[in-house]
DNA sequence: TTGTAAACTGATAATTATTATCGATTTTAG
DNA sequence: CTAAAATCGATAATAATTATCAGTTTACAA
């Protein structure tokens, strides 16, 4: 992978943006301080930094998929109202490949965790 | 919900392949006994049965949503290479939900958990 | 029964997220 | 500096899914 300003952006984006965003939402961002960027261009650099474990994609989250700069374990919670997402703590759901690697065949690269719901503020609005 | 003879087929068909199928796979082998039903109608029914939480969506398995008859507490487990999906035992995390209501302010309404890597024959074939 | 409103169907068109293509530009390594 | 490889942006293509709509089926009260 060689470097590209377009990629450093990019990724730059989505650090400074905490809500998961879709690639679509990081280029109408990036579009204002460089509105020569592309669109394929920030999907296919997401998908290469999410290829090489710097980010992370959130599927799950229908009709399109999400990014996050964090990739320390953590899992999600999507809100069905709101359509946010939540960053819910790995300790949750402690070893969990560990103990499918101990009792199944697998080999294992990754999870993920979905939750979903209503957050505290759609909850109260309802 | 009314009664549709062909939802009961969709139903059926998807309990009777284990495969956790596509929509387009699920209306391929519907079409052999039952040729004029439509794609839109697997698509339709599909979609009522999972909100109805008579089956199951399963995401994150791009470019196509996957659909499971089984909506028993467990998991998935993805191979990156062949794609097929296997079903996880719920006991890997026990108490998710309840340890995520106790420590936070969601209303969780449910979960999911997908990992995945290479299944026994991928690993050893390659 | 039968009449009627609501639900459902299949055909088709539309939408929308994502990827492929390709000539021009940038980056890297020697 | 130079050549090969990687990347870019514009555009077209693909593919999964949903919207539309006239005709049919279902539910149910009279």
């Amino acid at each position: 992978m060689n470097y590209s300003k377009q990629r450093e952006l990019i990724h730059q984006t989505l650090k400074e943006n905490v809500v998961h965003p879709t690639a679509e939402y990081v280029h109408e961002i990036l579009k204002k301080t460089n509105p020569n960027i592309s669109l394929t261009t920030v999907y296919r650099n997401l998908n290469q930094l999410a290829n090489m474990g710097i980010i992370k994609r959130i599927d799950g989250l229908e009709p399109s998929v999400h990014y996050d700069h964090n990739t320390h374990e953590h899992y999600h919670f999507i809100c069905d109202k709101c359509k946010k997402v939540f960053d819910i703590d790995a300790n949750i759901a402690p070893d969990i490949e560990k103990k499918v690697r101990e009792s199944t065949k697998f080999e294992i690269f990754g999870h993920e965790i979905t939750l979903h719901g209503l957050c505290p503020e759609c909850k109260d609005k309802q």
